[in-house]
RNA sequence: GCGCCGCUAGCUCAAUUGGCAGAGCAACUGACUCUUAAUCAGUAGGUUCGGGGUUCGAUUCCCUGGCGGCGCACCA
């Protein structure tokens, strides 16, 4: 019997002395003993620290309380640890069952600093990461099995768009130009729509120069799929079905339990119509309502000044306040105001609103999608009401894109489109409250202040 | 950006009304050949986040700066 690890605990019986080490293949222990070491090899064991690999040969054998054990008839030193790891002592609860952690590794900041050892002593972050990994593999067989593409559209680009968002900019020397770190992949991909790949998705890393919170990291993994000749009901029936079929894939099941809320992926999922959900949480139909009792209620609602913001802004703002939070079981909101979604195909029943869904799950925004609007006209008339927007004060408006335009004018099928936040479905199937949780390394200032 | 809370040994945390800065684990020395939060005896370990103030005396009270956590706002 060979093993290999890390040691993580150590008892030592003067002559004789048990260890645990971990491997990614799990944990096992270890049995020394003077009369089967021989003393030297014995005696060298005190040179050995928490946190070092060892290599280990010996017969397998069970101890008096029945764990399975290695007893060492050889031992090398595979590599030394020079610095303490933060490793925990570790009980099991008689009763429970469950394992208890003594002192340990537990200020969140340096966890997500130190991820190498965050990672070294903690099984159950390993495992978090693993969920997440088996989570985007599941996405990509989903989407390869029904002929999807997966392409690569890119990061730098002279115009950013596809999100209302600020932007991260950088700068190219040799082109002596301004580039942007791209906020959304949406305008890249409906080009190669145009161009005649049918159904294309792509999971990358966006960029948004914005606030950090629990929800919220400046570069994030988007997962955008595009499929020609459908539309958002189409996409719905599809997300509906990817969203089962990846739950079961990384976790097991199609129901996961969410900071204590059990939360169904199994279709159909809860659908509500923009309109009626948030009438019905002011208790009148918005639609009624001008612009000056709207902010009026919003600005009670959220206790912040929206002077300047515009309509869809508005509504936007009340949505989140009365609707979102209570969205816990995966929930399609349908059919958008025309002003809330510059990128969406107007309603094919009611020119107000577009074809356009967002996914809630948990309270939180997981996808936005829509009937992708294909009239070259209309997308440019959509873009000119975003810079008087802009010119009002609106400080994130979409810019309007001439090249995206160009290539909607060759001829755009039509089209259903879905972004998806990879991150955030990670948070929910790994029951992990931030997503600093499934980020290896989350942004953080930089250490030492003044470095970065 | 606003509010609340926090910052003490490598790690997790104490410290009475303002009165000698402590414990457990880790480290080090010793005892112990089926232990498992091993046990037992001992040793060492500190700019109490920085600066200023009040005081005979500050980890403690006040001011100020830094960093972090949480909440809010921002994130259509």
């Amino acid at each position: 019997m060979r093993v290999a690890g890390r040691i993580l605990s150590w008892r030592s019986h003067g002559k004789s002395a048990f260890a645990h080490i971990e491997d990614a293949g799990g944990r096992i222990q270890l049995y020394f003993r003077l009369n089967v070491l021989g003393p030297e090899s014995f005696e060298d064991l005190d040179f050995l620290d928490l946190g070092d690999w060892l290599g280990v040969e010996g017969r397998l054998f069970r101890t008096r309380t029945g764990e399975i054990t290695v007893e060492a008839s050889f031992w090398n030193l595979l590599a030394k640890s020079l610095r303490p790891l933060p490793i925990g002592k570790e009980e099991v609860d008689p009763e429970t069952g469950e394992r208890i952690v003594h002192s340990g590794f537990a200020d969140t900041q340096t966890r997500y600093r130190q991820r190498y050892a965050d990672l070294a002593v903690h099984p159950e972050v390993r495992e978090v990461f693993r969920l997440r990994s088996r989570m985007v593999t599941a996405l990509r067989s989903f989407l390869d099995a029904r002929d999807y593409l997966e392409v690569e559209t890119p990061i730098l680009q002279p115009i950013y768009g596809g999100a209302a968002a600020r932007p991260f900019t950088t700068y190219h020397n040799a082109l002596d130009t301004t580039l942007y770190l791209r906020i959304a992949d949406e305008l890249y991909l409906k080009r190669l729509i145009v161009g005649g790949l049918e159904r294309v998705y792509e999971i990358g890393k966006d960029f948004r120069n914005e606030g950090i919170d629990r929800s919220h990291n400046p570069e994030f993994t988007m997962l955008e799929f595009y499929q020609a000749f459908a539309d958002y009901e189409d996409m719905m029936a599809l997300v509906e079905e990817m969203l089962a079929t990846v739950a079961r894939e990384a976790t097991g099941d199609t129901t996961v339990t969410y900071q204590g809320e059990a939360i169904e992926f199994a279709p159909p999922f809860e659908r509500v119509s923009f309109v009626d959900a948030l009438s019905e949480g002011l208790g009148e139909d918005f639609r009624e309502m001008d612009e000056a009792s709207l902010r009026s209620r919003a600005e009670g609602l959220t206790g912040d000044d929206l002077e300047g913001a515009g309509r869809g802004r508005l509504l936007d703002k009340l949505f989140g306040a009365l609707v979102e939070p209570s969205l816990m079981q995966p929930t399609f909101v349908v059919d958008y105001p025309v002003e809330l979604s510059p990128l969406a195909k107007l309603h094919r029943e009611d020119p107000r609103l577009t074809e356009r869904f967002e996914l809630f799950v948990a309270g939180r925004e997981l996808a936005n999608a829509f009937s992708e609007l294909n009239d070259p006209l209309d997308q440019r008339s959509r873009f000119e009401t975003q810079q008087e927007l802009k010119a009002a004060g609106d400080e994130e408006t979409h810019p309007l894109d001439e090249d995206f335009l160009r290539a909607m004018e060759y001829g755009m099928p039509p089209t259903g489109g879905v972004g998806l936040g990879i991150d955030r479905l990670a948070m929910v199937l790994a029951d992990q409250p931030s997503i600093r949780d499934v980020i290896l390394f989350p942004t953080l200032r930089p250490e030492d202040g003044g470095q970065g």
